[in-house]
DNA sequence: GCGACAG
DNA sequence: ATCTTGTCGC
């Protein structure tokens, strides 16, 4: 796909570059990575790898501390008092050398958004196609199903697992997933096994640069896809969503314009959100998004079928793991 | 006062 | 997303 940085590997040297006897924030971390939305990301990779770099220097904008950072901090020479590291800012370091790794993520998310094309292919659909991803430990597990619109039958389903590396980092999520998605609906579309449109189990244009997971995943494939959501990302909904009756929608908008909208799929069920991701206008998206409901069902039928597919291969994958490389080399030995 | 965080 | 005991409802 694309070369990814090693996040991890470049939070463990920022934290490396804070000079004894100095602090440093979660946030001024996540500000060095290139984004401070992924202050939380930088705060669960340090809990991974407390003894691989001097983490206890990292503390929170509220500068208090752990006891056991409060010991360590203190015999650096860091005045501290009530869990508190006192007049922070005479002890902060912010003077990180970094090539900001996610700004380079963000232009390709401008790209993607410029080659975006929200306009429908066809009039009737006959074919609508769900994938989502699991995990089992360090695996992500996609799940490519096609559903008959009509009837709502699902026509197959084909699942692919590979290594996970990137974190999750809100509004980065497709640098995470995409890989695994990718290499799943490439094979599917080369053999011609890819629905008439896809719903994508995260964003379209709900994003900060317009261009989410569903958008990338089309871009990139050219093929239409709509993205699907539990939650919002970004936007603001033009009334409160609890208050929509089943099958009542409301347009979410970013900065003027309606760029998706919130539907309730039933009664006592919460309201999701729906996007266009690529080839597709937001009506259309809506319209489909409608016709892919059960009498009962919380999301679209595509997504919930390709979600339960996915879970049980992953639950079954951590069953009997993958055989790492290694352990595959009976044949070099003597 | 800060942050507003898909999976 | 995943980690998980007990608990509630069909």
């Amino acid at each position: 796909m694309l070369e990814l940085p090693d996040i991890e590997k470049i939070t463990l040297e920022l934290v490396a570059q804070i000079p004894k006897g100095r602090v440093a924030t979660f946030r001024e971390i996540a500000v060095a990575l290139g984004d401070p939305i992924a202050a939380r990301a930088v705060g669960s990779i340090l809990a991974q790898h407390k003894h691989d770099c001097p983490s206890y220097r990292v503390i929170s904008v509220d500068s208090t501390v752990t006891q056991e950072q409060a010991k360590l901090l203190h015999a650096e020479g860091i005045p501290i008092k009530n869990g508190r590291v006192l007049s922070l800012h005479k002890f902060l370091f912010r003077e990180f050398r970094s090539d900001q790794p996610l700004q380079k993520l963000q232009q390709i998310q401008h790209e993607i958004r410029a080659r975006m094309r929200l306009v429908p292919d066809r009039t009737e659909y006959h074919t609508v196609g769900g994938v989502d991803l699991s995990y089992a430990d360090a695996h992500g597990v996609a799940a490519y199903v096609r559903v008959e619109l009509d009837s709502l039958r699902v026509l197959d389903a084909h699942t692919l697992a590979q290594e996970v590396r990137f974190p999750y980092i809100p509004s980065y999520l497709a640098f995470r997933e995409l890989p695994v998605m990718l290499a799943l609906l490439q094979k599917l579309k080369d053999r011609n096994a890819l629905a008439d449109i896809t719903f994508v189990d995260g964003t379209g244009t709900l994003h900060h640069r317009r261009a989410g997971i569903a958008s990338q995943l089309g871009v990139m494939l050219d093929i239409p896809t709509i993205g699907i959501t539990k939650s919002l990302l970004h936007g603001e909904p033009e009334r409160d969503v609890k208050t929509l009756a089943p099958h009542e929608i409301c347009y979410i908008r970013i900065g003027g314009d309606r760029a998706g909208a919130a539907l309730r799929p039933s009664e006592d069920a919460e309201p999701f959100f729906i996007s266009p991701g690529h080839r597709v206008d937001l009506e259309t998206a809506i319209e489909l998004a409608r016709r892919a409901l059960t009498r009962n069902s919380l999301l679209p039928e595509p997504i919930q079928q390709a979600h339960t597919i996915s879970r049980r291969a992953a639950q079954a994958l951590r069953q009997r793991p993958v055989p790492k490389p290694q352990q595959l080399g009976l044949f070099d030995k003597p």
